[in-house]
DNA sequence: GATGAATGAGCGTTCATTCAT
DNA sequence: AATGAATGAACGCTCATTCAT
């Protein structure tokens, strides 16, 4: 599905764009199993660069440090997810029912349509929650966000608020609220995986992730409007 | 306020009791000022050795490993907070008040009344909030949480739960729901200080973000009860 | 200024004379003005290429290395010194007129009358300056003198020793004079910008640089002659 | 000689006294015997570590990197030449005579007298006149000269500078000569060694060299006097 | 208990260079 | 002839850690 490469295309995050060549989709294929294996912290270009054959110097030429390529992943996916969203809800008139697919898509793996030969969509949806939120907590998120690079995410979250304000106009705090509930999505998957004393969903019941972030979210709107 | 400091008496995060020296209080004192400055990633042993005139070697016969010395500030945070709810919330009858206090506690900086000579806690607040989430997102987290190390985050939501099942009994998910304020709270702050697009807040409106995250929260648990 | 390219023809400095093409120019151009600015050692042929839109590669069709593209600049310059002094001094009958007319030119930068296009001429006596004696000063200083890439030096210095041979035919060292008096031109220049107390002159004052070394070498020849 | 150890005591070419540990010690020994053999630019403080047993962290804890660690012998050689005139002069009373021997002193490799059991004085004196001239022929020489790197040669021009106008109190350039004559006294040696043809002189033959040095000292200065 | 010295390991980066187009 | 992609090799440096005092 190339269309789907277009998400990042022309993108901050990466010096040359590795969709566009086989040494690419393959820095991409093995970061993404590589990261899922052993974390961020514990990732390096070195042993990237070992697992397909190639040098560290080859990589380079791709992604200015390793921060940079998890950022492009996690761009991939806040583009995947908005195009998602939009296809998906297109046909529908209720905003509610929007706003229902959208977090049904959030709180789920990425499915498998968005397949593509060099993505693996399980192992990114674990990295999107275990290592998303460290592309913005680093002491550099002003300057990169000046770079546009989280430009993804705002547009998300910026169609998730037109759907809140669809159903409720005048709720103040929809964008609040829209980064609340894709943070939460992401969140009570690890903890039911990892820290289930913090969660009361079980491993892997999206359907109930899903009805919890629902009510949360409807009930706010909801009950603002009265 | 030496009774601040049994919060993390005989934990797992550290070897030695930093609290209990004068160059473990200055460890503790210049680690939140440099990681405050640096970033988590930035700090290492050495730069935090330098700064105290002291050496690494001397450092790591209290803290194993940056992560460890993380993991206690946070600690000494959750610890902080969960003894602040209990004494502020004592008095009051109406659960609902409780729930109400404890969130204006998480919606704002550390109150100076937790003033220890060594931490500043305008700077640890900023630690939580930024470097928080890397305590577990981390590939190590299922063996420290067997480790007990997230205990104090447990208790903290549990407390919050309890708050939240008094409110509604028929509530199903107050974990999950006593979770996601924790991390709305931290996470909200930090968009409005850094990624304005993805909230509605205003830097350093604590009041503002206290009315979101308590209307979202007792919307769904009242809603839920009807 | 098409003549003064002949003095670099068919060296052994470059693989492909620069000076005959439109990239081969940029290079020669965008070299002096890097090298100017960095430095020989920051000086790399990436950095180059970056900076005149080309590639490494190519920069390779023209020098072997950044060490041959200096020699190039600095041969370039013994070639046009040389080329200057015969030209200038040609009418003159006299020696000790010569001599004079010589290190007049040594004790000052290139004279605008070499101007050719994609030539700095006072940057390029800069790098002379700096990094001139790097050209000789290195391990494979033999191996060089053999392919003969230093007899642009040795010209310069067997006229300038001419002259002094023709002031007084009983000096016996005439060409460690030579060569110790180009040295001194350029040495203390670079003394007088940057190391003051190592120097009597004043940073630009050419004309007092000339007295001192006209100085010391007609003393030198004079004295003997007695 | 231990004495000898304190020319370089407190100087800023070095995070710690080389001369102070074993260690130290096997890293100016081998440092001198290894940029001898193969030259500044291929000098590395991994070969240097690996030549010597030890580690590249172990060296970066005497020497910020390769340039300081060249200043620091070339600064030992300027601090062992003073205190050589010095003594050698001490009880001359002729200024001619003391010249005489300072030329004499820098015209010949380190005597054997300098004697300490990690210092290889020829080998160092070869380093001193082939990578002698690249401690200041670089970008940073102003800031380093602020850092006071360079007064040791500072102070042995001024000896010189000294001898020369108690010999003639008219000379105008006693600086620029006393450089030039430490310069020449270097260059003459290495272009008798590589580039004969740009001296008069045989190689290893420091008395021709002295009294090429000599003539053009004296011949300058007391040429001046009438 | 705290320090100073030393080290093993490996990271991030860049360089010079080659090859195919 | 000039370029773009890729690579092998090594550099400079820092980190976490250990050991002896």
């Amino acid at each position: 599905m190339l269309s789907n490469l277009t998400y990042t295309a022309n993108n901050k995050t990466c010096l040359k764009n590795p969709a566009e060549s086989d040494l690419g989709r393959r820095i991409l294929s093995e970061s993404i199993h590589l990261m899922d294996e052993i974390g961020l912290e514990q990732f390096t270009f070195r042993k990237l660069a070992n697992n397909i054959g190639s040098t560290e110097a080859s990589v380079y030429r791709y992604f200015e440090n390793k921060h940079k390529l998890l950022l492009y992943l996690v761009d991939w996916y806040w583009g995947w997810l908005e195009n998602k969203i939009m296809t998906t809800t297109h046909h529908l008139s209720s905003p509610y029912h929007k706003l229902d697919t959208a977090i049904g898509l959030l709180a789920s793996p990425i499915s498998i349509d968005a397949s593509i030969a060099h993505i693996d969509e399980t192992k990114l949806y674990t990295i999107i929650i275990s290592e998303g939120p460290k592309v913005y907590l680093v002491k550099g998120v002003d300057k990169e966000n000046l770079d546009g690079v989280y430009t993804g995410y705002k547009g998300l979250c910026n169609i998730l608020a037109s759907f809140m304000i669809s159903i409720n106009p005048m709720y103040k705090y929809a964008h609040s609220l829209a980064s609340t509930i894709v943070e939460t999505c992401h969140n009570q998957v690890f903890f039911s995986q990892h820290l289930p004393r913090l969660t009361d969903l079980e491993q892997e019941d999206y359907a109930t992730l899903k009805d919890f972030v629902m009510h949360l979210t409807s009930s706010t709107l909801l009950q603002n409007k009265i």
